[in-house]
DNA sequence: TTGTACGCGTTATCAT
DNA sequence: ATGATAACGCGTACAA
């Protein structure tokens, strides 16, 4: 009833006709490198163009082509530094031909969802998220469709990891403060169930030991810029001390507005840093000296991962590590 | 080669043969309503489970059945407001059972990415885009995929609109200012070539006509952060004025931050208010005053012109029209 | 170089 | 309620 009114979509059947060739040769001239008389392929070309043809890539994945689509599942985006990642790899993703389907949501929603994305035959699935991955990791392994699991080493046979050395580059950071200076630390992490917050916290504390510091005080946010606000506020209230650092720069950020508030200069009286160089750190109202979480490579390890994946669908899996590079602002 | 090392995807067949039963009580077993007996079914999806096998949507796409694909053409995703529609949308789609293929990147990049995603037989493409607009809703016009377009209304047939009432909006804004005294107005809009921009200069100036008022200096920025930071120092040191208003809040968060290196008090001496009411309008550092460029009801509305475009594909073309409310901070 | 014929996995139709 | 069979649109092996 609806599909009657839907206007059918053109097909080769269509162009073969209006070009007076085969359906072969239509196919063909879509063909690159197919034995095809230039003449004809240009006068099909011509035909299509007329009528807007293009080959179905839906028929066309069925006899068992690539079908190019690649799942990327980002749980809720909540974070900006998220938001970033999943932009790049879209347009990474986009620049070799690939169709990122991007879900999202609640964990509810999102596990249905995911559960019928698995539907498609996706070349791979791209994981940016936290507690299904479980379940999807499963739920892949049957359907034989790669996985890979960026931010968070997922230790499953078969599926490709890309990680930050985050409790190295949060050493880095922590150097930084040590040698301007600073002696007493405060630490705003994420939530316990983290892996990247524990391993930046460790770096820290690790550091902080070395040098025979102890930790003076943390709090715990949601990785958002209000709670990295307030748990600034609550931190400098209990205790003085004269470096903050946390564990993402949404925190960050907040924290700069709370010790605002506060009366505490950055980065005269204290030092601030971060962790994942967001594009808000550099805005002018914060220039948040911070630990770059490198999108860029991260976007292009997972492109070697899917390109190597692809042609060896049984290679051993792969963790690749990417540094996490200091990046000078004014806050420390 | 390739694809004889790669595990074949389990289908029904496989099933049918586990279960057995035949492949067609398979098909009716994920069928909803389909005549089965429900002992049967309930073999079959236990046979289904154990194998990890789902229906390939592929197939099923090319029998006729919605292929629940969507396309998002977003550009290069410059702006913050953007990438927060994308995000809301994404999962508004999800939320239904579609799925978002997201396009991004440069122009040229773009091009050619849209051209061959139109293969998949998408049940929609969304815009929210500037330049390849016509393109697209032509090689869309002739495959029957309907556009819908986000921000900017495109005048064409066949193609529904979803755009904000920027100039009712901006006059709202600027009321505002003037009932708080405000006289000396400047303005901070981006390129000409972005009908939005106008449309809320021209909600700024008619305003401030109808109070016998003249805009007293304006600069041009490109939605982005730094560029209203650097517009806002432009024309702050050329006019003296008690009011700033900005085509977008990226740009009226750097005027903020140029104001505060150039020693003006916000709102003390100046007023300053933007347009969108992104996530950062918010953050403690800048409390602007804004207006309200609402996503939720943009995905809403996308989401219903779907629904009614799919139901109708002869519908005529709709512009829905949402309104921009006055969202009170502390920057005004 | 070309056309014919087959298979991809599914759903819809048709008898049964 | 069930199973056989015919599409769906495409790529390609094969025969010409």
């Amino acid at each position: 009833m609806t599909d009657a009114l839907r206007k059918k979509r053109i097909t080769a059947q269509d162009i073969a006709l209006r070009a007076g060739v085969s359906r072969s040769a239509v196919s063909r001239a879509f063909t690159d490198g197919a034995y095809i008389d230039p003449d004809k392929r240009a006068r099909v070309l011509q035909a299509a163009h007329e009528l807007g043809y293009r080959p179905n890539a839906l028929a066309a994945g069925l006899k068992g082509a690539r079908s190019n689509l690649v799942a990327i599942f980002v749980g809720q985006m909540p974070n900006e530094y998220d938001k970033e990642v999943v932009a790049e790899l879209v347009m990474g993703l986009n620049s070799i031909g690939k169709w990122p389907i991007v879900i999202g949501g609640t964990e509810t929603a999102a596990r249905e969802a995911v559960s019928n994305v698995l539907r498609y035959p996706l070349e791979a699935m791209i994981l940016r998220s936290g507690s299904l991955d479980e379940d999807i990791v499963n739920a892949c392994g049957k359907l034989s469709i790669p996985v890979i699991s960026s931010g968070r080493v997922l230790r499953v046979p078969g599926v490709d990891n890309i990680c930050c050395r985050n409790k190295e580059g949060m050493a880095l950071g922590t150097h930084l403060l040590l040698d301007r200076g600073r002696r007493r630390f405060g630490f705003i992490g994420g939530p316990q169930s983290f892996a990247s917050s524990n391993a930046r916290r460790a770096g820290l504390v690790e550091t902080l030991h070395s040098a025979d510091l102890e930790l003076l005080a943390e709090e715990t946010g949601r990785f958002t810029v209000q709670s990295g606000y307030e748990a600034a506020h609550r931190l400098v209230q209990a205790v003085q001390i004269d470096a903050l650092v946390c564990a993402n720069d949404a925190m960050a950020i907040g924290a700069l507005s709370a010790l605002r508030e506060r009366g505490r200069v950055v980065p005269d009286d204290i030092s601030v840093i971060g962790f994942d160089d967001i594009s808000m750190a550099a805005w002018p109202a914060f220039a948040l000296t911070t630990l770059r979480n490198p999108i860029e490579e991260l976007v292009t390890a997972v492109l070697g991962l899917l390109a190597r994946r692809t042609i060896a669908p049984d290679k051993p899996d792969e963790t690749i590590y990417l540094d996490a590079n200091l990046v000078l602002r004014n806050s420390h």
